[in-house]
DNA sequence: CTTACTGTACCGGCTGGACGGTCTTGTCAA
DNA sequence: TTGACAAGACCGTCCAGCCGGTACAGTAAG
């Protein structure tokens, strides 16, 4: 699958999540995408077909940018486990304010089945740290905590403040031992 | 607020809330509603006189729903604590298999303000929490936790199994103390 | 080199359908 | 009779997807 010119493929991407983040999960129409990756609607349905199609490759980016940074992170300091490197970047993850996700939402409106990749990767992250501990309850406490703080950021609440994020985090680094 | 004749208002929230948990949260028409509660069109504009009236009509009949069985809660088991409480509500919430709260993605991509009293009940939620413990790191895990778990319901997500389900609850009751 | 052809990448006007909201016309209790 | 309330046809808008173009790179025959 050769590229003969330029390719807006990440272009487009990035400009649909900017979209979503910005003006409004509900406002990620493909006009706005297509303007704001400086493209036509033409160019844009041109490489994503249908707007699902769209859907399905932010998905996939999502995870595959995920998976890397886990991966990264669990082996620049592979001792400690991969829980630890879960929890510290998720961590980061949720510094930013606005979420860079919020097309999820859009995602689901169009189609709940869209987010069954993003389950099972979590149903499998979720096997590979049972397989790594040895006290299943403090895995579930800390491994849902970590949701709880991804939703929060998702949904944009900031319920806590900073200082209590940071405790948070080091009370379930002491957990995840 | 009188009310003459039958009062659809309730039935009208009711299939909002069922339309969205069974066609999609991105089915939530005005038609949709208004056909699954019985009522025409003109008759569900009449109790809600725009779609933004009925979404906020579904934040403020729900967090009055969560608000009345968190107090009985409370109340029937009061030397337990608020957090208690909250833990074993949400734990029941979660039993259902499918959201009873979809229509947030909807409310979401409609504008994302809607959900501004859900973050104020929850801010709340977590001060009166706060005053109730003297070990914050404790809390802010437990609260996160079912945060996760909620979150988890809501995107129908089911990583966990019945009795991790049961595990964690049990692990976050012995945390809260 | 030139001409003719092919496939890729992109453009933007158009349309058909869905949806929110309005308006007119009932209907029934008081 | 009146007025709270319901019905559903109708209108304007928005949007996904379609389609007929344009531009350009490569190729290959003459």
């Amino acid at each position: 699958m050769r590229v003969r010119r330029a390719n807006s493929r990440e272009k487009i991407l990035a400009a649909a999540a900017d979209v979503a983040r910005e003006a409004g999960p509900g406002s990620l129409s493909l006009e706005a995408v297509a303007s704001r990756a400086g493209v036509s609607k033409g160019g844009l349905l041109y490489n994503f077909p249908t707007k699902a199609k769209l859907m399905q490759g932010l998905v996939e980016s999502y995870l595959n940018n995920f998976q890397k940074a886990l991966e990264a992170r669990a082996a620049a300091a592979g001792h400690e486990g991969v829980l630890s490197a879960y929890i510290k970047l998720s961590a980061d993850d949720c510094e930013q304010p606005k979420p860079s996700a919020s097309w999820m939402f859009s995602a689901i409106a169009e189609d709940p089945d869209f987010l069954t990749p993003i389950k099972a990767f979590k149903r499998q992250l979720f096997e590979r740290l049972k397989e790594e501990t040895n006290d299943l309850g403090s895995l579930l406490v800390c491994f849902l905590a970590i949701e709880g703080m991804r939703s929060m950021n998702l949904f944009d609440s900031d319920v806590l403040s900073q200082g209590e994020r940071e405790l948070l985090v080091a009370s379930l680094l002491k957990i995840a031992g």
